[in-house]
DNA sequence: CTGACTGCAAAAGGTTTGCAAAAAG
DNA sequence: CTTTTTGCAAACCTTTTGCAGTCAG
């Protein structure tokens, strides 16, 4: 609540002509909370929590937060993507294969890769939006 | 059909204790064939050329396949994981955005990259598994 | 007030599963 | 022959959609 991360997010709704709302403004504190949350997890958290919040509405209400720029989406396993904050620091998920555990990199360790891409290929990468599949160091 | 890149492919299912099935061999061919395509998409180009193949066969045999490693997946976009074979140049799939086009790029463009990443954290990434989304030179 | 948003229920994908028949080794 | 694999149909799960009532601005 009034956390410094979603500081500013109901005046970032209207700017683009959304309204305010009690759920949105749920969704966008759990997945602040929760971090790299899939739908389910989301609803659960606020549903045990507050109660009363539908599903379908997480869903739409997850669209909208990801269009006005408050969050993103990543696809960390087979299933659900999971949201985050875009007000978190940019990083980079590394995802397990083996422990399904999901560590973190400061996008700056990837520096080098994302100018060799822009550089030969004119791609600017989407950092926020990267999972990197592989096994960590206690699986190896 | 007896393409170079899927020679040995059976006998690489009966060493894991597979059998050799020609549904296996069609999802296999479809796989090295199409590139990057979804479960859907591989039972659609066998179906409409061979005819009588049911979808869940091909689930279980992508599978199958990929557990004894002749193919992998990736997450290219919401829906569907795409399969792809492990035979073929291990390459990294940038994905746009916009236009939803993917393109690839051989796995030693990112060498730098895997390098601090196991320096760092000692994480060993699965290449052929990474989609990096962003934007394409044309979409920017 | 008015249009955007929510809740509900039903539909729509996409993937998995149980079981009996068919095929591989 | 024995065991895996397939086809079929039904179950499942996640996500989307239509609609009427509700709420924000």
């Amino acid at each position: 609540m009034d956390d410094a991360r979603v500081s500013g997010w109901d005046e970032c709704l209207r700017a683009q002509g959304f309204r305010v709302t009690p759920q949105r403004h749920l969704v966008l504190q759990a997945v602040s909370t929760l971090q790299h949350a899939t739908p389910e997890e989301i609803y659960g958290y606020i549903h045990e929590r507050v109660g009363g919040l539908n599903l379908s509405t997480v869903y739409r209400t997850l669209e909208v937060l990801e269009k006005v720029g408050l969050i993103t989406h990543t696809h960390i396993e087979h299933g659900s993507p999971t949201y985050h904050e875009v007000a978190q620091a940019v990083h980079v998920h590394l995802v397990c294969r083996i422990c399904k555990n999901v560590d973190s990199i400061p996008a700056e360790a990837i520096a080098p890769l994302l100018e060799v891409l822009v550089d030969t290929r004119g791609f600017r990468a989407d950092v926020g939006h990267l999972a990197i599949h592989g096994t960590c160091s206690a699986c190896s």
